[in-house]
DNA sequence: ATTTATAATCCAATCGATTGTATTATGAAT
DNA sequence: ATTCATAATACAATCGATTGGATTATAAAT
């Protein structure tokens, strides 16, 4: 019990002035003099004194926090993403509290719920594949409490998000299929309540459409991109009665099931099939063979919605406008994609 | 501003009668009779009443928050470790703010001022590979501010721990790589002032002793463990005047840098050069050919790791005792070690 | 009915910092 | 020296919940 307790009171007493006095040094008011603050400022550094941030926050009403909601903080895109969130919110004064929803809906709600009990200033939200409605969004909309979603957002209106173009990126990766030769281009698609893959899908359609390659609905297989995942589309494509000769997976982790399965059925990548996923995981260039990807901005992301948000939190719940912010994504080429005949071109 | 803003004060009011009643019937205490209780539950549920956690915490001077340092929240035992710290901080009605030093002492030492800034009641703390120096825990133990240790601890007297046995796994390993008939074992150590590394090596020359190998002082080769690190000391192994068959790597991420220049050069693993590595990374078991590991109970490390902080929390500072609490680990065999005639044995 | 013990509730101070208003100090102008 | 404007500081309420002590209500005992 003996933390060291040296508040406000503590330095008015030894100093012979008021508290309020002190608190204004502190806060570089200039109601005090400059020479009262260097006195207040010195014996407060003596004295060793740090501002009590409960009573400071309980009085201004505010927290100073910022909640933080991934699906799990092992994928790349979100350790990274917060990574630029938390060197933004630091360096504008504020915390953040770090939450995984491991994709599901019900623990997104109850997250919600503790974010709203400790009173957060503001949210920073990337939805689980379970979350098909918002209701529990409400809560924060009711209060008033800005919330911003990065990468994997909602359809739901006013809102503000910071995402990267899912439909570019979509059709890159296809197209840069499409140019290593293939001509049946399996996607592996997740759940399509998350703008993400619908749109990665709308690339990947758009490609085919613009490079007059015929469009076959059994070649888009819909799952929640896990591994195992990855290795149960692998075997749906192969009883395809198509010859197919490419894959393009919405996310690494499907893409490198699907190739651990397709290697042990003697199946040759790039050659018989080539493969494309989606995020750069680190893992991705260690594979065998290195899986060509695309790369997001894991960190501008994260940087790019805190600045965002917290610009919300000062405006203030006045004329919250919502705003959108699209990031480029860009193609890996690595060698899971690159036909023979390609590399033989030069 | 139109934040719901029921206090205990508005229940009061309108049931007329005095806030300390309604506080001591949010907190059901036996000062309130249950009819009272029951006609202030209800009208808090219809008010939508929340505690506020500032006032509260600032009138019990706690706040509920544990800080969690790590080196880098992506790696796989950290992130594990987070995932078990959460669940049981939760469960116990404490927050978390989770912080990564990314391996920088400079860092380390900012993250635990802005902790104690922000009065976190314990700290949660795996050490940089930089830290050589105490200092700047210095500040929790003077304001007696609990803290344990997971994984990555510090030899300074007195303090609780929540480990793996790595001399134990150290010795699993490079018994294992005897028993696939190496007989010159390179070991890739890290930073020597981190316990586990040095316990790591204590195994390793352990078990070189118990079977007779003989010694050699050059096949230890210390890094940061990077995976340029791997590559380095591949190359650097390479150039022993002696035919290395088999590593032990203190991490994975130094053994698959190994395992890509090593094979690149047209070396076989495991027939050449055996491989085992640390941690079980979750893409040792997808790389070619998948690593041979150890794997360490992350989530379990985090559970122990909080729990144990939180009985200390609860029991004050009058007995800190300090305890240690040391778990298993588990050798992964994989195809990076296990030689043809092994097999070939079945 | 009155006393007494105990249960239930109320009062008021407190946690530490902030902030609008009131007061005093300072110095310039007359 | 006195007045006045302004700068500097002090006072006191406030944020919302908690808690020891005081007071009142309730019921049991006489």
């Amino acid at each position: 019990m003996e933390n060291n307790k040296i508040t406000i009171h503590d330095i008015a007493r030894i100093l012979k002035i008021d508290s309020s006095t002190v608190s204004r040094a502190l806060n570089d008011s200039d109601r005090v003099t400059q020479k009262t603050k260097d006195k207040i400022l010195a014996k407060a550094q003596e004295l060793g004194y740090q501002r009590n941030h409960l009573a400071s926050n309980l009085r201004k009403s505010k927290t100073y926090t910022l909640g933080v909601i991934v699906p799990r903080i092992s994928r790349h895109l979100f350790s990274s993403a917060i990574a630029g969130v938390e060197e933004t919110a630091y360096k504008m004064g504020y915390n953040v509290i770090i939450c995984q929803s491991l994709e599901q809906l019900e623990r997104e709600r109850n997250i919600v719920g503790t974010l709203l009990a400790n009173r957060v200033d503001g949210v920073l939200l990337s939805v689980s594949m379970e979350t098909i409605n918002y209701d529990h969004l409400q809560g924060l909309k009711q209060r008033n409490i800005p919330f911003v979603f990065f990468d994997r957002h909602c359809n739901i209106s006013d809102n503000s998000n910071v995402l990267i173009d899912d439909y570019q990126a979509g059709f890159d990766a296809t197209e840069h299929l499409i140019g290593q030769g293939c001509k049946h281009i399996v996607h592996f698609s997740g759940p399509q309540n998350l703008e993400i893959y619908k749109n990665r899908l709308k690339g990947y359609l758009s490609a085919l459409q613009i490079y007059d390659i015929e469009f076959r609905k059994d070649l888009i297989i819909e799952s929640r991109l896990m591994e195992i995942d990855g290795v149960e589309n692998a075997k749906l494509l192969l009883e395809l009665p198509y010859k197919i000769d490419g894959i393009f997976s919405a996310n690494d982790i499907a893409a490198i099931g699907a190739m651990q399965y397709l290697k042990q059925q003697g199946i040759r990548i790039p050659e018989d099939i080539a493969v494309v996923g989606f995020s750069n995981e680190p893992i991705s260039a260690l594979i065998e063979p290195s899986l060509t990807t695309i790369d997001q901005p894991g960190f501008k992301i994260g940087k790019t919605a805190t600045t965002l948000l917290i610009s919300q939190i000062h405006e203030g719940a006045t004329k919250m406008k919502s705003e959108t912010i699209i990031l480029k994504p860009n193609l890996i080429e690595r060698k899971s994609s690159l036909r023979k005949f390609e590399s033989g071109n030069y």
